[in-house]
DNA sequence: TCCTGGTTACAAAAATGTCCGTAATTTACT
DNA sequence: AGTAAATTACGGACATTTTTGTAACCAGGA
């Protein structure tokens, strides 16, 4: 956008995590090295234009490294960087935060016809 | 509608903290009640069309709180819940790790001009 | 031909923005 | 006194930007 870096850690965080794919793509690789084709079977809705897209943002985030292999069929691997690593548990909290106010939730659903 | 309870609690997360105000409104939030106007004064660049929208979101969610009062001029306070206070220090947690890997950043792109 | 990990061109959907109107009261000006 | 703003927290009609998606194509070896 405009301002290449903000003065706002929250605003800068949030540019590299917002939408639908970041989170979860940080999650599924939690478990360690993943190829493309892992990733869309983890998570079958995303499409692999979405999936290249958005692995290439999380390198440039520095977030995921990507290895490619020489040779055909064609063979790329990622895995989290140490700074991805660290980002895991925090998005897990998020997780565990949400589902603490689960019940709270279906409360006011109840409450609300 | 479709899915009421999605199966992963990561994408519901998401989609409540997803773009670019809700964390912002949050955070802003977490010293106390604050009225339309002072959001506003917090982040000069949001509008005031997509302000009352995210508040809206926000009180949906169930993280932040509204009160109207009666009479003109009008005058509306804003509170975060419970359980949105709870998820301030989360919020923090994340600006923070991103300013942890603020220095590997700036090494990043002095590395690849 | 199929496989993998992409790419491009295009299309739909969601997020974000601008501009204008509204309500009842206070203040400011003529 | 009479009237014209100013104030506050919105809502609706658009316009634009960003995100996400679909479909088709490529490379080069088994």
């Amino acid at each position: 956008m405009q301002t290449l870096v903000s003065a706002c850690p929250i605003e800068d965080v949030m540019r590299v995590l917002s939408g639908r794919w970041p989170t979860l793509l940080l999650y599924y690789l939690k478990d360690g090295t993943k190829r493309f084709s892992d990733l869309r079977r983890d998570n079958a809705t995303v499409s692999h234009r979405i999936l290249a897209h958005e692995l290439r943002k999380l390198e440039q985030a520095g977030l995921v490294m990507r290895t490619a292999f020489p040779g055909y069929p064609l063979r790329v691997e990622y895995d989290l960087t140490p700074a991805g690593v660290q980002l895991v548990p925090l998005i897990e909290n998020l997780a565990d935060w949400w589902e603490a106010g689960a019940p709270a939730r279906r409360e006011m659903s109840r409450a609300a016809p």
